[in-house]
DNA sequence: ATTGAAACTGACATATG
DNA sequence: CATATGTCAGTTTCAAT
């Protein structure tokens, strides 16, 4: 599916600050604010806009540590069997099916590492999961897009 | 204390739809309207909470092809070095140096197939790279607290 | 474009530790 | 005494005609 510019750049917009106003995106874009809640109503129906979502730095929340924890899962495991598994863990931030050894790669932020670990032992006791490999980010060194970390 | 308990609750319904009314959330976790919104403004002010973003389908901007790469640094490599390397890349979301055999795992996100080969080929021959692995992603399943894709 | 409804924001009073 | 909450009014924003 292919963008016009126009939607591209109440995209941006929205990127920058979901909470704005239409009628302050309309103002930049040149639509009244009517016109820019039907396109994004639009592009919300056609999937381009998947929802809105806050960005927040982890270390601030007092989430301190961040890891990541591949998954091997048992063979008839389905995509949509893993998320259902991990949306109920608040300490995952990012969850996603991927080619290698690993069936997915699940990216966790705890408080602590004692917090770490129960998350780990939680989620490896998960029914679906065979085995895991976890590492552990000691620096976090690029952060864009609001890949959620310090800014 | 459980005051932060409170603001974890708030920031998770807001990392589901961060535009959800404050009387919605409120309710959710058993608060007023205003109670709600002077906590989230004090979050902002602290930093945990540093904007509100949309979630977009990656696909629907052109940016089809995400993947992770793990790089492998001469020995005396700083992650100084590795952020100064990977910063000129618009395609890397994230990086971070991790514990476990690889040194730095690199998130990033390509237009298609030939584009992330493309970059994946300028990362393997920084200097400091000795060498790489990398996956990619095939279904994302869970995306939060704006861990999501470039706009 | 206009109108009715809903949400946000700031002020004030109160309860709690 | 300080902090946090709830209620209320004014204003803005939204959504449908």
């Amino acid at each position: 599916m292919r963008l016009n510019q126009l939607d591209e750049r109440i995209v941006h917009a929205l990127a920058e600050d979901a909470r704005r106003s239409y009628a302050d995106i309309g103002a930049e874009v040149g639509l009244s604010a009517p016109a820019v809640k039907r396109r994004v109503d639009r592009l919300r129906e056609q999937g381009a806009i998947t929802g809105f979502t806050v960005r927040v730095d982890p270390a601030a929340l007092g989430w301190e540590t961040e890891g990541f924890i591949e998954m091997y899962c048992r063979s008839n495991t389905s995509p949509e069997d893993i998320r259902r598994g991990l949306e109920r863990y608040p300490e995952v931030a990012s969850a996603s099916t991927v080619t290698g050894d690993a069936d997915a790669i699940v990216q966790v932020f705890a408080s602590d590492m004692r917090h770490f670990e129960r998350v780990l032992e939680r989620i490896a006791g998960e029914p679906f999961v065979e085995r895991t490999r976890s590492v552990l980010v000691l620096s976090p060194l690029v952060r864009r897009y609001g890949s959620g970390s310090p800014a």
